[in-house]
DNA sequence: ACGTTACAGTTGAGACCGCAAGCATTCCCT
DNA sequence: AGGGAATGCTTGCGGTCTCAACTGTAACGT
């Protein structure tokens, strides 16, 4: 029941750490970098908005201000959907691609470092297999090889 | 590997439910709820802010925001080190005891029911001996009963 | 057709938090 | 004893995110 509590704090402590690194190293948020990635894995490079806040756990208005960013930077546009205009898909550009890319090599080793640094193979096997079985934890892949 | 975007996606889903409940009914945040809770345990029910911050893994700055709070509110107060000038304690208040007392049997009975409700006795036990291996997660325990 | 409802997205206000800079106090070294 | 480093704490600023309210579009029932 302390689990929840370890949670919390295992999350801040490990997600500081990454985030301030990558936001150093390339200038991305954690979910800046997640964004890109979700992206990258989906059908024509594109997600709808809305599909974009629910695999993010975001609110739609977190993903708004959160593409602004993205978009000034050029990595994601805005395309619309001409059967439902209220419909805006975010467009993984080139550009972006390459930046996911370049960040995602460095994000993962880090994690893997921090991580492996505290647990051992079997460890990281069987928290990986619990975590996916709490609520709007859906696997995501690297984009790293 | 992927456990680390797991994990934060585990933390997000549940944290934003437990702390919204948190809020409804008791008017405390996480990091409110934790406060006292730490002091709770702490000898003489009171801590060095700068403890505090270590234990709670905010920065000092967070702490002397989130303890306004706690003062206004009469949860916590305000003890001076005679020994040591730049050194003020937090202390756990007669009120704050007690308001701790009703939030903690709600809001343990509903980690316990979110976990419980996905992961099965076995699990929570390796999740919890998992996750105190990583760096700045230390073990707290319950207020309730 | 028309009104109601649901849905996608945006915007303003406000909460929370970290960083950097600053102040006061204490420690340590010579 | 005196000067510099370290420590505890606070404050201004900025980033990120949610909530509530709003606009525009689509779907549905009559």
């Amino acid at each position: 029941m302390h689990a929840f509590t370890r949670l919390l704090r295992a999350h801040a402590s490990t997600t500081r750490l990454l985030s301030a690194e990558l936001l150093e190293q390339h200038g991305l948020t954690i979910n800046d970098y997640e964004t890109l990635l979700v992206l990258s894995h989906a059908d024509g490079q594109r997600l709808k908005r809305i599909e974009l806040s629910r695999q993010l756990l975001l609110t739609p208005s977190g993903i708004t201000r959160m593409l602004e960013g993205l978009e000034t930077a050029g990595l994601v546009e805005r395309q619309a959907c001409p059967t439902d205009l209220r419909i805006t898909y975010a467009h993984l550009t080139e550009t972006g691609a390459q930046r996911l890319q370049a960040a995602s090599c460095s994000h993962i080793a880090s994690i893997k470092t921090l991580f492996e640094e505290h647990l051992d193979e079997n460890e990281l096997a069987s928290l990986s297999k619990t975590l996916d079985k709490l609520p709007g934890v859906t696997g995501t892949h690297s984009a790293c090889g």
